[in-house]
DNA sequence: TTCCCCATGAGACTCATTCTCAACTTGGAG
DNA sequence: CTCCAAGTTGAGAATGAGTCTCATGGGGAA
């Protein structure tokens, strides 16, 4: 799986009409190699400051863009204003709960839940196409 | 219920501390008087253009902040960029269906979706909050 | 009414994200 | 392998929603 990676990407370039760079490399593989919930310029200091690689804000932004748009990434919007980045290598979807005390980002998944947002959407004469959904909870003590 | 209206807003101003202007009340009139999902700006200019009323955009952000608060208001955040609000003068809390093709926006509640998710944040060891979720729907043909 | 203090208005400011554009790569054609 | 048209990049300007500043204006308790 981590073996393939650099196909997937140049595959996704590919059929996107795009070329293949060393930046859209690295910020692939910046979001790849780690599992935390990271905003776009947290991405960006970490190329330019830890990793080194020269980059600038433009290009990171558009090729989070080009990953999320083919489902490499998952874009989740917290609401503070910045949005946070993940990978997606395994797609198995989840939704998101924020403890509003700590601000951890834990993630939860329930089958039910989602046949019930289908039946509420079918119920209008619509389709799901996506849906966010965000618990804002708080430690029971 | 609507009678009262006036009475509601010099009562919240009166628990915070603040005062009664006449900004403040047309932020609030202009809210409740529409029963759709309007942005800052949009209220701002509504106030402004349309009601020729004299005020400015910062007494309008502060005010809804206000009302927010004191759940007079709802705040949305659809994921565009801009908040939108609307009147919750008859507290029964609803989630968005928002339609891909078209941008209407669907009010929806279901009992059985609100136990669930205090169900799911149970089972973490945590209680909801409060919690965001909207569906991105399209019509089925 | 007086007067202290909060609220307003206009515009500057913040901050995430997008845009601009000259200089630089990429990659297919030859 | 080299060339070159076209896509990309970097640095910083621009954008835009929302917040802040501060001098001036206006509530409201006494």
């Amino acid at each position: 799986m981590v073996a393939q990676t650099p196909e997937i990407l140049t595959g996704i370039l590919h059929k996107e009409g795009l070329r293949y760079t060393a930046q859209r490399e690295a910020v692939w593989d910046e979001i790849r190699q780690s599992q935390e919930h990271r905003d776009a310029e947290d991405i960006y200091l970490s190329l330019r400051s830890t990793k080194g690689i020269q980059v600038s804000r433009a290009p990171v932004y558009r090729t989070i863009d080009v990953l999320v748009k083919n489902k490499l990434v998952r874009k989740m919007d917290v609401g503070d204003g910045r949005c946070r980045y993940e990978p997606r290598l395994d797609d198995n979807h989840h939704d998101h709960m924020i403890c509003t005390e700590t601000g951890d980002i834990i993630e939860f998944f329930n089958e039910e839940l989602e046949l019930l947002q289908e039946k509420i959407a079918r119920k209008h004469g619509y389709t799901v196409v996506r849906h966010v959904h965000q618990l804002f909870v708080k430690p029971i003590k």
